[in-house]
DNA sequence: AGCACGCCGACT
DNA sequence: GTCGGCGTGCTC
């Protein structure tokens, strides 16, 4: 490496002829705060090589903040004094970003209604928008032993919290929270010297320094080696010419000593690099392509056939093996150098995924998922940014993985509804920012589902109009791959089996399918759709429930593990608690356990069928880490005959030996107080259905039901899931409901009932001034469940009639500074679900 | 968002 | 008078 140049003592500093080697001393940046719009100026340091785009550290008022660098101005704005401008304290990463990646982030920001900033926020890797933290540090040698007589209230008490930490120090956050005082008492303590406070700075990730060796010159069998200097280099070669030092001496079971004297001698380098490693992986025996189907055949085909961004709808029955035409899609893509990107529902994400991945692609393959350490997903992210041609699996948030070289983006399920975020702004669907990615990119898209949303069917059948929203291709996969059939499925109509004297919850097709499954030895799934689906405990003598003290649900209780007390929780806001020893409301010592959907079923089939073995698979029995898989790899072992389970059965499960599929009362699924509830239920059903004869045994599917004649059943019987769609259609139309309008929710909250509502008011009011003429506005009215987490919630629903309208009229920035502090405005565009 | 500054009522 | 509360404005 060349030495850096050496400073001509001469030349004197002068800002209006830049010194060519150094750009423009100055930057603009963005920090990351995103209430506050606007650039700031600062300098950089003649030491700090800050280009376009990298993340920085600035101080900011009296912290430290994370930073974007966005322009590289040739002189500051003038109505600034230069002692006002204060310098850049590091470079957290450098930002080589794909090309187009801001224009996608921009694209989000606008769509989404929401502040560069935190869209920013969401595509980066956790912590790497580090800020820094204000401590205060005993100073325990200045403090006299009679300090209390000196102190006011405030200050003593202060002193005597700080008192209380191992470190003698604590974070002014924390303190403020253990003290309402705390302001008020530590000037004291600061003036007399007793405390002192400083900023410790943010601590992004960095990358993983190691010492690697490269070998740079053979020794010719003259040279004055020893035999372990000789053995090492032979080692060295052998793997390479090229190891991490500590890999190399375990591998030689040598010291550094030699690698060292080697180095001095010229025959290796040792060099300091980033050590980027992925989880650890098992090397897998790598699999061949399998032999396609004509269907299959054919949409690749066409996949392949594509040069640009093109949306394409994979519509694929289950079993019809949509992932072996993903895979053979991407080979071609890495074999071009690229990379792809395949995007899956957060339950989706499984080791039985990501093997079949990584037999077929081996070590090209990397997972990218909230489950990782901020470490691993830091290294992750460093890696895909060097642009090797890889495949990223990942959910919602890879839509945003920084792949230089996008050859093409799969979304796998994409009427799955994780792909949407709700809760922090911006509230995105992973399927619209992929699209947005395919035409930046440019690349195809694959949307691939066994039930497509209504509104990506709605894409791929409506007249294209002027590029917007872009029309998408549709690919038919028809049929089971090895013209496996698709399961039969046959209603029972509940009310006939209580005519007939049949009280039990199950009919008696089911109980025989069931009966018959222990002799044939297969396995089955009953489904128990959400309906009251959570326990809940009430009082025998009041009658009244227990409630969360933080929200207006009740709570559930938890089987206790060993006899123990029940433990009861909030499913809204977490909250848990022992079960109380009496009624809160009336003191009686009489409690009543109602028990879940699926703790009835398994209790019945104890009862009815005391032979079958069954696991009970709902978010009770796999609220704990890893107990999803567990309980999934114990029945898939042939553990017991039945998965008993709520809405989980309906993803993900893939098992050849379950014949038979059971649901227990469809119409849980209907009265949802939802305009989507139909096309949700038709989904799940289908889906769940879709888990029966995936094997070379056919499946049977039975259909439990109240209303045998709903629309929603006959679609899952004739497996006429177009035909539904195309009536759902037919009936949002004249509604105004999406796809025919696009909606806007704004979610309004705080911890006080009356300005919430007031607030809510005022924003209502506010935007009925700024209505253009096709949208509508609905409330502000109460969430279904007014309180949550101790916040008030109050929506407000925008109904944009003429959906290419667009959101350029809409007033964010200006609803949001109305909203005061401590109120909490999120806007939701596209709400899946109006809660 | 933090964190200053500054203005006002109610307690020593 | 000062203690303690909160509203307003700034941060390169
Ligand atoms: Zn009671
Ligand atoms: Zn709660």
């Amino acid at each position: 490496m060349a030495p850096p140049p050496a400073a001509s003592p001469g030349a004197d500093y002068n800002p209006d002829r830049p010194n060519p080697d150094r750009p423009n001393p100055w930057v603009e940046v963005l920090v990351d705060c995103p209430q506050i719009q606007g650039l700031f100026t600062y300098a950089i340091p003649p030491h700090l090589p800050v280009a376009i785009g990298d993340i920085l550290t600035v101080p900011f008022g009296h912290q430290q903040l994370g930073a974007i660098a966005i322009a590289l101005p040739s002189a500051p704005p003038p109505d600034l004094s230069p002692s006002q401008i204060k310098a850049v304290i590091d470079i957290v990463n450098p930002g080589f970003f794909p090309r187009h990646y801001w224009d996608l982030l921009r694209q989000v920001a606008q769509y989404y209604c929401t502040p560069i900033m935190a869209v920013i926020r969401t595509a980066l890797p956790p912590g790497l928008l580090g800020r820094s933290q204000r401590r205060i540090r005993l100073n325990a040698p200045a403090i006299p032993p009679d300090a209390e007589v000196f102190l006011r209230p405030a200050a003593l008490q202060l002193l005597q919290l700080l008192r209380q930490s191992k470190t003698g120090e604590y974070s002014w956050r924390y303190l403020q929270q253990q003290m309402p005082t705390a302001q008020r008492g530590l000037p004291d303590l600061l003036q007399r010297g007793w405390v002192s406070s400083y900023l410790e700075p943010p601590s992004p990730p960095r990358p993983k320094q190691q010492k690697a060796v490269t070998l740079v010159r053979q020794p010719d069998p003259t040279e004055p080696l020893t035999e372990r200097q000789r053995q090492l280099l032979a080692s060295l070669g052998r793997s390479g010419g090229d190891l991490w030092l500590s890999h190399l001496l375990q591998q030689c079971h040598a010291s550094s000593s030699i690698v060292t004297t080697l180095a001095k001698k010229g025959f290796v380098v040792i060099q300091e690099r980033e050590n980027l490693r992925s989880e650890a992986e098992h090397p897998l025996d790598r699999d061949q392509p399998k032999a396609l189907s004509p269907h299959q055949a054919a949409a690749l085909a066409y996949i392949q056939g594509l040069t640009q961004a093109q949306t394409v709808l994979l519509h694929g029955v289950t079993g019809s093996g949509k992932t072996e035409v993903y895979l053979q899609a991407i080979a071609p893509v890495l074999q071009r150098g690229q990379s792809a990107l395949v995007l899956v529902p957060e339950i989706g994400l499984t080791p039985q995924l990501t093997d079949r991945f990584r037999q077929r692609f081996g070590s090209q393959v990397c997972v990218y998922h909230s489950a990782l350490s901020d470490g691993e997903r830091y290294d992750t992210w460093r890696q895909m940014l060097q642009g090797d041609p890889q495949v990223v699996i990942g959910t919602r948030s890879a839509v945003f993985a920084p792949l230089p070289h996008l050859g093409l983006v799969i979304l796998d399920e994409e009427h799955d509804s994780s792909f949407k975020q709700s809760q922090p702004q911006p509230c995105y669907h992973a399927r619209t920012v992929a699209q947005w990615r395919s035409q930046l990119a440019p690349c195809p898209l694959i949307l691939g589902s066994a039930t497509p949303a209504l509104e990506t069917w709605h894409q791929a059948f409506s007249d294209p109009r002027e590029g917007h929203p872009p029309p998408s291709h549709y690919l038919s996969l028809p049929s089971r791959i090895y013209d496996r059939p698709q399961p039969q499925i046959r209603v029972i109509d509940m009310r006939q089996e209580f005519h007939c004297g049949n009280r039990s919850i199950f009919s008696r097709s089911l109980r025989n399918a069931l009966e018959t499954l222990r002799e044939t030895g297969q396995q089955g799934l009953l489904f128990v759709p959400r309906r009251g689906h959570s326990t809940f405990v009430s009082c025998r003598s009041c009658g009244e429930a227990l409630d969360c003290p933080h929200c207006d649900v009740s709570l559930s209780h938890h089987q206790p593990h060993g006899g123990a007390r029940s433990l009861l929780r909030c499913h809204y806001c977490h909250y848990a608690s022992v079960q109380p020893e009496q009624c809160p409301h009336c003191g009686s010592p009489y409690l009543k356990f109602f028990g879940s959907g699926t703790q009835r079923v398994t209790q019945e089939l104890e009862r009815h069928l005391p032979d079958l073995r069954w696991i009970r698979f709902d978010s009770d029995t796999t609220r704990t880490k890893g107990a999803h898989r567990a309980l999934l790899t114990q029945f898939a072992q042939g553990e017991a005959d039945i998965l008993v389970g709520t809405q989980m059965l309906t993803k993900g499960i893939d098992l050849p030996q379950v014949t038979l599929v059971g649901v227990m009362a469809a119409d849980g699924l209907f009265h949802l107080p939802d305009f989507r509830a139909g096309e949700q239920a038709c989904q799940t059903l289908l889906q769940v259905a879709g888990r029966a004869g995936r094997g070379a045994e056919p499946g049977q599917v039975i259909l439990q039901t109240y209303k045998p004649d709903h629309e929603v059943i006959a679609a899952v019987v004739r497996q006429g899931y177009g035909d539904y769609l195309a009536q759902e259609l037919a009936q949002r139309s004249p509604l105004h409901y999406p796809p025919y309008s696009q909606l806007v929710l704004l979610r309004i909250s705080s911890l006080e009932a009356d300005r919430t509502a007031q607030v809510a008011e005022a924003l209502g009011q506010f935007l009925t001034s700024r209505l253009p003429e096709s949208v509508l506005l609905l409330g502000p009215a109460p969430a279904p469940i007014l309180r949550v987490a101790r916040r008030f919630r109050w929506h407000l629903l925008l109904k944009l009639c003429d959906p290419s309208l667009g959101l350029d009229w809409f007033p964010a920035l200006e609803l949001q500074q109305r909203c005061g502090p401590g109120v909490a405005l999120t806007i939701d565009v596209d709400p899946l679900s109006l809660s």
